[in-house]
DNA sequence: GTTAAAAACTAACCAATATTAGTTAATGTT
DNA sequence: AACATTAACTAATATTGGTTAGTTTTTAAC
């Protein structure tokens, strides 16, 4: 029986649990043992399916973090204005982020443990995807459309917010992602303080 | 010898390469040995000064929550108007984020590796201090200082700017304190855009 | 039904690590 | 100088955890 048969097959179950675990006990911190026991086997029997414990977060950050570089791609070279693509962008995070927060959150917190090689290529995607949402805001910035600002620390001030968000999904579960896209939007775009 | 001498003892120059180490390699990634070459000594020798990993760990985390906790009962007592106290709040956070960064970071991420007990008492003094500042913006909200938005949102927002601060100033080295606070403030109460 | 592959299990290995025990060197006090 | 305390060291223990080897059961194909 080949992975024909898609969104349950055995490595499948095993890669949701490993992240559930990965994310709540840390990369480290959570065994081969427990992420077995969690999908009904023995420790070892997991090999017939992995290759090693490092894979699995593997393919669990580096999957996320390439459809993230992909998609921000997508944005960045599309002929929207800026602030659209700002929009874009702050609707793609909440999207991933809802998909699948296990993987949003091991992405964010748990590359480091990542092997050597894979480590750099992560930095690297991570590195250029904050690029790309850099020269966006540069050219909203340029165009009058935003504040004049330090540019690493608005877009640090962006990231951290939307960075945080599958922390916030954790903890009120029935939120609906219209919701949050538009408080999101608003405190982002226009801050907290009514206008005088 | 008793730690009269105070900053230099060497518990303290302990707790600091404890700090460094938990700070980049994780809790469970960061071994004793490794915190023993760092302050010059073999990993068993650590525990004529240390009673286990665990009150390293402590150490560093509840010192820092509880200091967070009593910084903002003063400010939640005080007199000042919502507004100042939103603006005592981040000033506190930017505070203590520069002063100690690492602690700060560890108070944040590595809470979950606590002892039972202690993580129970760490979860209390969060949560005191996540309700303290909600009942300002509340207060804020109510009297017509900020803009009307579900009270939880909104201090998610501000918090994981907050919170994520310690990474900035890792990564961006020689930013002047009132520069960020300055930016912060901007960010979090106007926004980033430019008015209409 | 026979056979071959997939996927489970048990037992064992090996490395790392927190911790304990026992010992020795350094330090300071009387 | 003698003694007690502090703080270092080395050796050893117990546990955990990733991984391998070898074996048995389950599954699917002919």
């Amino acid at each position: 029986m080949k992975p024909t048969d898609g969104l349950t097959s055995r490595k499948q179950q095993i890669l949701e649990q490993a992240a559930k675990l990965f994310r709540t006990r840390g990369f480290k911190g959570a065994s081969l043992r427990q992420i077995a026991e969690k999908v009904g086997m023995e420790g070892p029997s997991l090999y017939n399916h992995i290759k090693s414990k490092h894979e699995l977060l593997s393919i669990l950050v580096m999957n996320n973090a390439r459809e993230f570089n992909h998609r921000i791609n997508e944005i960045h070279a599309s002929s929207l204005s800026s602030l659209d693509k700002i929009d874009r962008v702050i609707s793609l995070h909440i999207e991933l982020t809802v998909v699948n927060p296990d993987a949003m959150s091991l992405m964010l917190s748990e590359w480091t443990h990542l092997e050597a090689d894979e480590r750099l290529e992560y930095v690297k995607l991570r590195d250029s995807y904050e690029n790309q949402f850099k020269e966006i805001l540069e050219q909203a910035m340029f165009e009058g459309d935003v504040v004049q600002m330090d540019v690493n620390f608005m877009l640090f001030m962006i990231l951290s917010t939307l960075r945080s968000l599958y922390a916030w999904c954790a903890r009120y579960k029935n939120y609906n992602r219209l919701e949050m896209e538009a408080y999101l939007k608003q405190g982002i775009l226009k801050g907290i303080l009514k206008k005088a």
